[in-house]
DNA sequence: GATGAATGAGGATTCATTCAT
DNA sequence: AATGAATGAATCCTCATTCAT
């Protein structure tokens, strides 16, 4: 069954204008696409003259650059939080893909944007890759480092190549879901996914 | 060390025109990306006039879609011819991996065209991901299903997730290369991967 | 008594496209001044699409600066023609103010181009006045020079200093006409303006 | 040589907030060009709010009348007293002479406004021609009938192109001071103006 | 089949001006 | 009187596509 809207957000209205405009780039962007999306669109969704776009954001590629970074400062940090309350590493494992399926699954316009719009130009990936996404795998890595460290990861492992895998595996999960025409919650594949990461096929 | 030419081609000048202006456009929206790249350029790149373009195909999008189905068509049967020289369900999945890492590493230009340009639209995705995409899951789906039912995979994993897991993690590979400034061989990678797919991380 | 339109133009329709166009520029600019012409009345006016008129100049600033090269190229080599045939400086001088005076009486519109909107800016006409308009004061400044080797024109003057007073006081007296709401011959005033410039006041 | 700024007033700092406005729009015009000047540039080179403008002003045109409104009264007033204070005709001449060169020359971006922004459309020059330039014209015309009622000036002149010519020369002197690279005293030039202009070439 | 000159729709962005505070 | 955040109209240029030759 088809969803009825693939943008539905259940997100509260924001209140600062700089956030409503943001918000209103995030959905647009995900219904219509990055390059299809019009500004004055944009505007019109959050309520605002088209101008008043530019007294925020330097214009329409530094809202989907802001989009991204606004939510990778609060990722990164609450996910560090969160890897920090537990001490196995499997666990730790566990919790990262779990943060990331409920990060993504809470807000369908925000997935679609950092599964495909965020992705629209090699340019655009290698700048996102070398900053805040290589910050994501650091964190996966020590991750990994640290279960050898204790001796309960397989030592023949790369750590950096696993940190690949598992970034890998959940990101194709969000897009599977994004594509999706069934109503799922993401986050209820963690313990599946966490599954496969730690004890493979065999 | 960086690569000299982020597009550079091993593959042979192809001889029909159709091929000629497929192979250009190939080229060109790796180099552009789909949205900048112009038709105009793709022309000169084939070395045929504008309007020659509209002869083979019906417009830029579709260079984008045969591109991609050109390359499937021939990507899956010899995937399928690969996968049944051998028996032991662990080798087909370590030939699947192989024969992904091998296709994409051998042209970086058709790489960056999967990778990134077939990804711009949630529309364009949800195309691939309904026809191609989804027979290539089944593959690796049905190879999955057959080391269950043989005894060697263990039997609590969903075949279609790990069929999305083992697609997740070749495809952020891929993406990890064309994106790196380092010039490895992709293929490299196979035994890593499959370790890791085989026996995870515990 | 005013003028029915200040634009009316006695030039015969241009054949080429690009004359087409150069043509229908000039009006426009002369009408609604350069800021305030729209690319799309220039192309309505020579009959083209928009687009075309970016196949023949690179923009709006170059169809200004074409019209006036085209223009000064055919003025300068004219001027010259004209000085040649005449042995007696006095006799030049009165040529050049006839030409001058001639030439932009014969065309409203360029005349209107060449006294207010050529002028536009500071690095506008900075430009024009390192190149074309200097080979126009060179000119002057050659007659008189040979005026005063003749020991015709009085020695005390500063040739370059009367090259730039003719050019003054002829450029006056077409914006004067141009401005001027009386339909008058802007070449009958070829004779004052040499009397003048040769005798002086006193 | 050229000058480090073109625009390097040595007028001094106005005190009233209007006349603050107005030294900086004038600055700023002279550096900009006027329609490339913002109004808001104008605000903060004068030390008000945008909207402040707007209290001593009617608009950006606004402004550009003013600079020259203000200017040409003081201007007309101290030039008729100038000429008032000699009484040989081809003396006055020269002192008018003198008068345009030392006002101009002792501030450039008044200069620049003068020669290049007041003139960017027809309509604005022709405001201007049938208000202030024409008193100022008046001015010459009579110095110069006084001259021929004098008995000094010759008869077969007329007026009103004299003054006329008179204008177009000073007006060139004025241009090519602005557009030269070379830091010359532009009232050095009186005599030598005043020279042609009472002599002529012969 | 091949050409390439011509088309014209479409949109990001700027900035003079306003007005609530 | 003064502010400055907000407005929104207005336009140059690009480029996918067509079609007469």
């Amino acid at each position: 069954m088809a969803r009825q809207s693939l943008v539905a957000s259940e997100v509260p209205r924001p209140q600062s204008k700089r956030e409503r405009i943001l918000r209103a780039a995030t959905d647009v962007f995900a219904q219509s696409g990055y390059f299809n999306a019009k500004v004055s669109e944009i505007a019109k969704a959050a309520g605002v003259a088209d101008g008043t776009i530019y007294l925020y954001f330097d214009g329409k590629e530094d809202l989907l650059t802001s989009i991204f970074r606004d939510h990778t400062r609060n990722y990164l940090q609450s996910l560090e939080r969160d890897v920090a309350n537990v001490n196995r590493p499997a666990e730790r494992i566990r919790i990262a893909i779990r943060h990331h399926l409920e990060t993504l699954g809470r807000d369908r316009s925000l997935a679609i944007v950092a599964q495909v719009e965020l992705r629209h130009s090699l340019k655009f990936m290698a700048l996102l890759s070398h900053q805040e996404v290589a910050d994501y795998l650091n964190i996966l890595r020590k991750i990994v480092e640290q279960g050898q460290a204790d001796g309960v990861f397989r030592r023949s492992l790369h750590p950096q190549l696993v940190a690949k895998a598992i970034f890998g595996i959940v990101d194709e999960m969000v897009t599977s879901w994004i594509l999706s025409e069934k109503d799922y919650a993401l986050a209820d594949q963690t313990d599946d996914v966490a599954e496969f990461v730690l004890n493979g096929l065999v």
